[in-house]
DNA sequence: AATGAATGAGCTTTCATTCAT
DNA sequence: TATGAATGAAAGCTCATTCAT
């Protein structure tokens, strides 16, 4: 209805400072003034960037899962076979997980969850606004090249590869939530190790090994 | 504080009421009017029980996570071998997912997840009502016997039991969260079989068939 | 959607206090805080017995619209012929907006006005909430069998009722306004002399008197 | 304490603006925004113009002021006996209420009132701005100088011309206002005539045909 | 023990107005 | 002269919580 952006800047400041403090109080208790606040600019001048704080969530949304994908492209592009990416992978993820526990971010996978939660209510009631599960299976989708191309060379084994997509991404999803909220009791790199193992390996004894 | 319990009829009332208002409405937007209503009760009744709405979000993550005890319980002790307590275990999950989705409670998840997440924020500034952690341990924990009995059979892979089990028991909770959201896209048998192979056997092909 | 009013009395007591509040500010300038202050009440009590400002506004509307057909009633019933009734009717308009004046609450009449307006327009646009028209035509009609009997009684002129209706009442209604606005340029005495011999002879003089 | 009025032709188009803005938003509801993007100019422009939204009320105002006196001018002005000016205003006043009603601008009118309400409330507080009585009294003595012809020269009932003129106008303001509010339950020529027989003719039959 | 009327802190959003360009 | 980005005061409304009954 109104034009809205004008400087790019100025709104990437907002969506910064919107992180911080979602992150921080959390998504309703996190209010617009604190982020006009701790992006330096006036209460009403979100509101030349943003319609609403829903719209605030969205664009927060869309961040991450901007970074989200970036972080990952890399990795899919990079010159390597299909099970050194899946290992790769497993490490970008604990690296990353680490890296935001290190930093002042922490818990910017908290708000990630929390609007995906909000919007996913939202798109049960109808409004759909973000997209949800559409952007959900974008985020699987560009994971499938690599189990495509494992299948294809016959390293992976041959199950259905939108399937075996679906619980690679999403099983990687969940290690990384509890792992973020419980990183304290495990050490990384045999974490590492030993996830890399169960994903490549699975949970069985080799079956020559086992008289089965 | 005050003595509060008193009825505890009228206390789980209160749950159930709170779990349905906070499924439908999400958590902040859920109001203690409603929940008073839905239980059948008076608004200040609401507060002999609890002493705050924070309270409320606290015994609605215990109720669920007693549920989900109860629902395992019998699995991890049904007279079974540890693989085929893995195979009924994702085969409950599946289950139980789709009987939510079902039913009409299929939001109890996200308020699971949405006090998760909430408790969480609060645990990492002190306040740490839900301990939060520790609850998750607790589950972790009650999987362990199956993963520890497997390795002692020589059935599983000779690996740390404790990383195996938090391994095994999230990438299943990322499984299921994102099942709960994308559902419609793939066909519960078939995800059960292959969730259930890459679980066993993990991605890559039986060693002897590869050249390796 | 919720069962609303409970003290009778304290609801009057909004209303009175939004009639000063309005009336000195104006509708939209009128704070609900100065309402609930003037009221002697808390802020969020307001709201426990209106729905919205607007609501309020109709309240108020009605309330007006209530003082004025009891306060016409009496005299639309009282035991005098329609000549007789028309020159109290005139005299108890005058009167009233006196008394009006001279009391503190002057300024109900703006507010009448404004909210008249204010309905009106929303009416164009659809939403109708106090039925303008339709109360509007309800004053015009306490007044119609005034018209209809002097008219039946021969002494009115053999005019067709409802438009003589109309004319009478919208006619009376602008004077009052307008003297509402400029009471001090005029002796009221000398002034509803004059509007009675308009209203009863018009503005000719005697037919037999003028040649024609 | 500007040095304001620059470009003639563009004041005017904001003027113009203003009414229709106000016209279907009303007073409070009207922006100076929407204003601007009506005129096709820039909102920072509209103050180089006017002071405030206050002054653009102000000049609404005496815009509708100046149309009316535009508009009543030349029939006042008009060949015609006392009686036929009368008619003829009784007709103007129809007419250009139809005509307003049948155009889009028919809430021209209500802003008119609104305003006029409006500093109405304001000279009470003493800040007095539009000068609304006088600007009043100045439309009623307009017409006087019909009213005091009519007197002179006999075919006019000798009453006090300054009450008669205020008595002929206020009443004829009443009409307008109500007959734009119900415009749909009365033919209008048979509303006309009615009228005209009512303001010459007087409510009583004529004298001769009575006892009295 | 149970209630629901009362409350006010608190929040999002609006918008007239300013002012650097 | 014209502009529109920036602003912050302001206001309607919500709702967890209290407390007299």
């Amino acid at each position: 209805m109104t034009p809205l952006p004008k400087d790019e800047e100025k709104r990437k400041r907002i969506i910064t400072a919107a992180i911080q403090v979602f992150a921080h109080d959390g998504l309703s208790n996190g209010k617009i003034a604190t982020i006009a606040e701790k992006a330096g600019i006036g209460k009403g001048t979100v509101y030349e960037y943003f319609n609403s704080k829903e719209d605030i969530f969205a664009a927060v949304f869309h961040n991450f899962f901007d970074q989200l994908m970036t972080g990952y492209l890399p990795l899919i592009e990079a010159p390597m076979d299909p099970k050194q990416k899946i290992e790769a992978i497993i490490d970008f993820i604990y690296d990353s997980m680490e890296q935001l526990l290190q930093s002042r971010q922490s818990q910017k996978w908290l708000i990630f969850m929390e609007i995906l939660l909000h919007g996913f209510r939202d798109s049960i009631r109808g409004s759909d606004k973000l997209v949800l599960g559409k952007a959900l299976r974008d985020i699987y989708d560009i994971f499938k090249p690599i189990i495509e191309e494992g299948i294809r060379s016959a390293n992976f084994r041959q199950l259905d590869p939108d399937y075996l997509t679906f619980i690679i991404f999403t099983t990687l999803d969940g290690l990384a939530l509890h792992y973020f909220m419980n990183h304290d009791y495990y050490d990384t790199e045999k974490l590492k190790e030993i996830t890399k193992e169960f994903f490549l390996r699975g949970i069985l004894q080799p079956i020559q090994e086992r008289g089965d």
